[in-house]
DNA sequence: CTTGACCTTGACGCGATGTCAAGGTGCAAG
DNA sequence: CTTGCACCTTGACATCGCGTCAAGGTCAAG
């Protein structure tokens, strides 16, 4: 399989692809005389996963290390899990981060007329 | 007064002062003959500005945008208002987002041991 | 004059991805 | 066989906001 068909196959862009392999997330790909790269389905399985796995906000070094305990017959679940839920606790803190600013703004848009007057609380909270 | 006083006064790194300088957000500082930029409270105080609307979550165009109605002196607030909530509810989009990655580790984290056995509902869920 | 704090520019790093360029390969139709 | 198009290769540059390090100039106090 060539790697447009992999990338349509596991939701991985090529470019994204080639990246995995540069920085050695994943080893690299077979190659054909031609030189192109060349999948098989366990590779593509092995896209899906990280596909999967950057979906739910696992970054790359921990995806590593995801990858590592799937393939090991004899992990422990303890390892996955808190590793999910030191990610969980993470995205948790940037959501709200995230949504404490969008009140903020909420608030100080409430309290603009926004109108044509250039008279405006938004402003004079970022002079502050 | 230097730039590393300015910095401090305002809480933009001077890492950041150069940076802004550079893509155009604020205007070239005033230099002294040794070559080193001075900067005014008027400076200090637009820098201020940044901090603010970078901690509410504004990026460099938009802050661009904003500094730009701050200083027109006619300007209508409807404008600013428009940015604030585009920006709050780009803000909430992202802060479900992630919100929802989390609520979903959660629900996998729950449903596993978490023990020294390798069955794992996390990578499960991962595969598929 | 020396020392140490401060300034200058420039470059490289992150994270994850897009995009463009210049060139080679594979295959099907003419 | 040739032509053309889709696909592949590597590499470089852009994004966004910031850190950090390096090599050198400046300033002020001792």
């Amino acid at each position: 399989m060539n790697i447009g068909a992999a990338a349509r196959a596991s939701g991985v862009s090529e470019r994204m692809i080639r990246h995995y392999e540069k920085i050695g997330l994943i080893p690299p790909a077979a190659r054909r005389d031609s030189g192109y790269r060349d999948y098989g389905d366990d590779d593509v399985h092995r896209l899906r996963f990280i596909a999967n796995a950057r979906d739910l906000g696992f970054g790359i070094g921990e995806i590593g290390a995801l990858l590592a305990l799937w393939s090991d017959r004899g992990r422990a679940s303890g390892e996955v899990k808190a590793l999910a839920l030191a990610r969980a606790e993470e995205l948790g803190r940037k959501a709200q981060a995230l949504a404490q600013m969008r009140d903020t703004l909420l608030d100080l848009a409430r309290n603009c007329h926004g109108d044509d007057r250039p008279e405006c609380p938004i402003l004079k909270r970022l002079e502050d």
